[in-house]
DNA sequence: TCAAAATACGAGCGATTATTCGCTTTTGAT
DNA sequence: ATCAAAAGCGAATAATCGCTCGTATTTTGA
């Protein structure tokens, strides 16, 4: 395990103090994206909402991209944790009951964080291409199709890999859309959506 | 119809020499988003590429958004032209084959030049606010309530508003993830997406 | 034919950026 | 109390950016 030459030791937190700097970091990073948009979230000002100097931060992260990186690591985090959680139990649940789930959990989901996932989704593609999201994806399809496969017979699709990416791509781009662009205010409006979108996937799959 | 002050004397293309000038910038702005991405068109670069001055391109361009808002327009403009003409048919057709067409009508739309739309929805969104695409999902979500409750009887959902959220939504992110992602490669592939789509809807909104 | 208007040019300005490095301060084990 | 390692600092650097402006060239209309 030989270090890496004098010449780019960014190091690995090890000290609390240390811990406390890295953290501080990733949370300016996540309030200037929220508060004033990508453009303005440039190292400089980040170590400087962050209350320590662009030296430190660069002790830490190699560049400006590992650190949102970083900060797209942990909103994962904290995504999973949610979604893990309350989907155990869908599994073994009837076809509509796990679909209603599924919907409930991803509208949860997207109201973790509304505007760092906003920000996360729409404005920072163009870095190098963090695909994290795009990964994050994928699990959701593999899952979804598991368990359409585990109840086959009572699946009127033919192709159920195609039929996951229906499912999983509409209720994805329904909740997404719906408290990230429309905004759900109301309860009622979200029990509205739950409705809808579990009969629009339901009718779809038994139909 | 006073001329803006020389302070600010961005001018409007009358020679035939300025209007090639003005469609080599903006096919420059195209080419450089496609192959380097966003963070490479810079305004010198464009102008480069488009074998002109950057002088030139602040003649008939105020500043860089302007140019990427031209190249947007341009595209939505070709993409206008494909829907509209398609889509006349389709709102005096029972729900099944209009649904149909709609999906094909979206599926044809994203393939005009999927690189370009990739770069433009997943890249540019953090100019400024460049909603232009927003508009143009806002047109089309007016037009299918307006199917909708011309055929009010024959539907099921009781808000129709909320009916066509569900449905404008679902078609737009089944086609571009279809298209842009997952990349549609034989005619076979598309068509059962058309089969499953159609059916995702329509059972939707009789059923 | 020729002057005025339109168009094109591109070096360069000022601002901003990501990143570095020599230095000081803090920490923790002895 | 000591001292080496860890952490922190921030002025300085080099690169890049959007954009201006004085000047050169082309086109137009009479």
């Amino acid at each position: 395990m030989a270090r890496k030459p004098l010449t780019n030791p960014r190091k690995y937190a090890s000290q609390d103090r240390s811990r406390a700097t890295v953290d501080a970091l990733v949370e300016a990073t996540a309030r200037i994206l929220i508060r004033e948009g990508f453009d303005k979230a440039s190292t400089n000002r980040i170590a400087e909402v962050a209350g320590v100097s662009v030296g430190s931060l660069y002790q830490y992260f190699p560049s400006k991209e590992a650190l949102v990186a970083a900060l797209i690591d942990r909103h994962n985090q904290e995504v999973r944790q949610v979604v893990q959680g309350e989907l155990a139990e869908a599994v073994n649940a009837p076809v509509e009951q796990a679909v209603r789930k599924l919907v409930a959990v991803a509208i949860k989901a997207h109201r973790i964080d509304p505007k760092l996932h906003y920000v996360l989704a729409e404005q920072i593609p163009r870095v190098g291409r963090l695909e994290k999201v795009e990964t994050f994806n994928r699990e959701y399809y593999a899952l979804f199709k598991d368990y359409l496969e585990s109840r086959r017979d009572e699946i009127r699709a033919v192709d159920l890999g195609l039929a996951a990416f229906v499912c999983v791509t509409s209720i994805e781009a329904l909740t997404h859309t719906a408290v990230l662009h429309h905004k759900i205010v109301s309860d009622e409006a979200m029990n509205a959506l739950i409705d809808e979108a579990t009969r629009l996937i339901v009718g779809y799959l038994m139909n």
